[in-house]
RNA sequence: UGGGGACUCGUCUAAUGGUAGGACAACGGACUCUGACUCCGUAUGUAGAGGUUCGAAUCCUCUGUCCCCAGCCA
């Protein structure tokens, strides 16, 4: 087994920041970060990326912090479960928050608090204008806004009005808070934002029925990141524009810590898609079965798909990070796993289409046991046996009556190796009344069990199973979900669903698994031996009838 | 046509005024009881035009292209 060397994690643009910081004493010599999802969906390969460059630098820098922190203040759209889900997905990629979960709920009361310090200070009101009607002042990218009617409200009205709205005394859209900043500012975000809204009626899943209205993101984010004394708070490329305004918050507000906003370009890999939005769409309309469905990208399909954390974390180094946008190759995904795999995965012999092989001369009641390495370099992986007998399965596609140029597999009247097994020759092709093969008479080369013919040189080695032994199981072929590398981004098509790939998963139930695997556990990952990497299903695997999944295909250089 | 960003091999990413490097992909070869793995080798890039400099991917000017922003979402 090949040790791997201790791999350096490449730097990137945000590690040089903190560099500079440290050298500076700019924190003290503190590096505190963290990961706030909103707990609306289940955490896809994108924020994987988030994951490691947050939980990354924490990990790699001396005395480093990094908190898991849910990002709730829309409970109109959240829930436990994914807060569940979401916590089960970090730690399951391998890393450890700080403390303890936190929630931006947390700070309800003190975010309550610093909304009112700035109604004192003149710098908050209470505006009546109706959504549409904000949507009207605010003007538009090129023409400024106008001041809302309720802009100049005495501090006293503004003050008592806010209280009231927390009292629960107006009905949901009647009244939002909102910053006063400029209604002409050529950024939008500072066109007076919204601070607060009233939400009637909802069960927030962290403070239930206490609260009437709720913060928004922009107001909240910012303070969440003072009060747990962030020093690099890590979002994406779209919030760059909303970062003076996380900086007004902060310099208005009596916070205890003053944190910096930076901003990296978020992931796109191509044939997916990585956004909550459309992933959640795919979940609700059916086009998958589920969030943990293997063709998805989010952590729960992965794992179901096979792919190990230490995989992901790997494709996260790789793609590294920056301010560019990216769209990245699956091809780059799919060689951290095989990576992985190649080293760890034990082999093992299955024939996803069966053809059956008969050696004619072999003794009709013998069989024989054959030890064989579980891996070709990891000798402590071990051994298994694996019968072998008259009747055997090879694949479909081992077989060429008319073989292209260059074909290494058996064809009539031609040699092949039986892994593992005997060299053998193809006697006689059986067909049916169709004209379809259906079975083929062999004989072998006794001399040949773990030894080369004499005199010649048998080029083809193909798997097999023992017909007599094997499991028939179902195996899972998984292919790309989209056809479109970038299927939200073409806009010559209505809806990124018309890319979806209709034969994104291919069951095959009539598979032949070697007989050692019916002892694998739900999980466990294999080589299946000139096929793929797999691994037995998480949810629908049982004893009676095992399950398959295709995590990746080995590479290919010949082309089947 | 407002504001904010970004442009380096096919893709991702280094180089922070001093030899444009790595990874994935591709191609060629070696090895092979997995057409895998491994090993060796090859080709491919600084968006464009000017300028500063002994020297520019890097600094300056202009041009072009792409991305983001007008939620009481995050």
């Amino acid at each position: 087994m090949n040790t791997p060397e201790q791999k350096t994690v490449p730097s990137n643009f945000i590690r040089q920041i903190i560099d500079r910081d440290l050298a500076t004493e700019r924190y003290g010599g503190r590096v505190h970060t963290r990961f706030p999802p909103e707990p609306n969906g289940y955490l896809h390969i994108g924020h994987a990326k988030s994951i490691c460059l947050n939980f990354g630098i924490a990990r790699d820098y001396p005395g480093g912090r990094c908190n898991l922190r849910f990002d709730d203040t829309n409970p109109h759209k959240e829930n436990e479960e994914f807060v569940r889900s979401i916590e089960a997905d970090v730690r399951w990629l391998g890393f450890q928050w700080h403390d303890r979960p936190y929630f931006a709920s947390d700070y309800f009361e003190q975010l309550y608090g610093f909304a009112m310090e700035l109604v004192d200070k003149g710098l908050a009101y209470v505006c009546e204008l109706s959504a549409e009607e904000i949507r009207g002042y605010r003007g538009t990218l090129t023409e400024p806004g106008r001041d809302s009617p309720y802009r100049n409200r005495p501090i006293a009205e503004n003050r008592d009005l806010f209280q009231r709205m927390r009292a629960g005394e107006f009905p949901d859209g009647s009244k939002v808070l909102r910053a006063k900043i400029d209604m002409a500012s050529p950024n939008i975000n500072l066109r007076d934002p919204t601070l607060y809204r009233i939400r009637h009626g909802v069960i927030h899943h962290q403070t239930g029925a206490e609260w009437c209205i709720y913060p928004m993101y922009d107001f909240t984010h910012p303070l969440s990141d003072a009060l747990e004394s962030i020093t690099h708070s890590i979002c994406t490329l779209e919030f760059e524009d909303h970062r003076p305004f996380y900086d007004w918050v902060i310099e208005h507000c009596s916070v205890p810590s003053v944190p910096r906003q930076y901003e990296f370009a978020r992931l796109n890999l191509q044939y997916t898609v990585v956004s909550k939005r459309k992933l959640t769409q795919l979940v609700e309309e059916g086009h998958v079965v589920g969030w943990d469905d293997p063709r998805m990208p989010t952590l729960a399909g992965l794992r179901r798909r096979g792919f190990t954390p230490a995989a992901i974390r790997e494709f996260c180094d790789r793609i590294g990070v920056s301010k560019a946008d990216n769209s990245v190759e699956m091809g780059v995904l799919e060689s951290c796993i095989r990576e992985d795999l190649d080293r760890t995965a034990p082999r093992a012999m299955a024939v996803l289409h069966p053809l059956k092989v008969v050696i004619e001369e072999y003794p009709e009641e013998q069989v024989e046991e054959l030890a064989v390495a579980n891996h070709p370099k990891a000798s402590d992986l071990g051994s298994r046996i694996i019968p072998f007998c008259r009747e055997l399965y090879i694949d479909r596609s081992d077989f060429e009556e008319i073989p292209p140029k260059g074909y290494k597999r058996l064809i009539p009247g031609g040699e092949v190796r039986l892994r593992n097994a005997y060299v053998i020759t193809c006697q006689r092709v059986i067909k049916n009344e169709q004209g379809e093969i259906i079975e083929l008479r062999c004989s072998y080369d006794p001399a040949t069990l773990g030894a080369n013919p004499e005199g010649r040189k048998v080029k083809g080695v193909i798997h097999w199973v023992s017909a007599r032994h094997a499991i028939n199981a179902d195996v899972r072929l998984y292919d790309r979900l989209f056809r479109h590398p970038n299927p939200d981004g073409d806009r010559s098509v209505n809806s990124f669903l018309e890319h979806l790939n209709p034969d994104s998963l291919r069951v095959l139930s009539h598979c032949m698994v070697e007989p050692s695997l019916a002892h694998a556990q739900p999980g466990d990952r294999f080589q299946f031996e000139r096929e793929g990497y797999f691994v037995v299903d998480l949810k629908e695997s049982t004893p009676q009838r095992m399950v398959f999944n295709r995590s990746v295909t080995l590479r290919d250089s010949w082309g089947r």
